[in-house]
DNA sequence: ACAATATCCTGCGAGC
DNA sequence: TGCTCGCAGGATATTG
């Protein structure tokens, strides 16, 4: 599920029917995301807001925020109470207007936890987080020169988080894909050209996976990542493979320079 | 500074 | 059918 265009369609989804409700109830089913904080603090507290930083997910609470990571197989979904509850549920919030938000995990990596707001911005993921790449402050600028600090494949710094805000694996190889840049190739060897275009390809494959809610049914046939022995949207050639960070990106050697 | 690796988990499909 | 293996849209600590 869960890069930038997934978490925001998550909170899209729910933010309509959690914001001005109570939580009237928390349901630990995980035990190792039991804390008194968790278990009793944010009990009775009213729900203000939900937001985004990177893939983290903060839900606001009077004082406190409830801190949400998808990590791989996360979900947060809202359900009436007699809808069957899926096999991996770890957290259940009862609300005030008797339905239920569910943390579902499959592979239980993520994260659920209560902070006070002042100290959100301190959690270790988010303390170096880098700048959001759809806000407005994120300028062609600023990215170059972060790009010209760096040594490292130009795959690796869309993965990372304090280089640049919820990408992952997946938009990392479409944004390169769309680009016309291999994944090998260096931050710090891009042409001027390479960079605009990246930067401009980053915000287009970014903004239109939002746009659709980052339901791709409709572009599936222009992405590359997953296609083992699939063949270029654009030019037909196979598509390559091979191993960055522990992760495979897919390529196309022919249209990607 | 960066890359590679192991780790946290569970489930699925491929190949035998 | 049942087994093992590799792999999965992530982040982090450790080692080289």
């Amino acid at each position: 599920m869960p890069e930038l265009p997934d978490v925001e369609a998550v909170i899209s989804r729910i933010r309509e029917r959690l914001i001005g409700r109570s939580i009237t109830g928390v349901k630990v089913f995980d035990m190792r995301l039991a804390t008194p904080a968790l278990s009793s603090h944010i009990y009775g507290k009213r729900i203000r807001g939900i937001s985004r930083r990177g893939k983290y997910i903060r839900l606001s609470v009077d004082g406190l925020t409830l801190v949400f990571h998808l990590r791989m197989t996360g979900d947060l979904v809202i359900k009436n109470p007699e809808e069957h509850t899926a096999k991996h549920t770890r957290l259940e919030l009862l609300l005030s207007d008797g339905r239920e938000l569910r943390f579902v995990d499959q592979r239980r990596l993520g994260v659920a936890k209560v902070v006070p707001d002042e100290d959100f911005s301190k959690i270790p993921g988010l303390v170096r987080m880098g700048p959001e790449p759809l806000s407005g402050d994120f300028t062609f600028e600023s990215f170059k020169t972060r790009l010209g600090k760096r040594r490292s494949t130009i795959k690796s710094a869309l993965m990372n988080q304090s280089f640049v805000a919820g990408i992952g694996n997946i938009y990392g190889d479409e944004i390169l894909f769309q680009s016309g840049i291999r994944p090998t190739r260096k931050t710090n060897g891009l042409t001027d050209k390479e960079m605009r275009t990246l930067y401009r390809k980053m915000r287009y494959v970014l903004n239109t996976a939002c746009a659709h809610n980052a339901d791709l049914r409709g572009l599936r046939r222009w992405f590359v990542h997953g296609r083992t022995k699939g063949r270029c949207p654009k030019c037909g050639a196979g598509l390559d493979r091979l191993r960055i960070q522990g992760r495979y990106s897919y390529f196309c050697m022919h249209c990607q320079r």
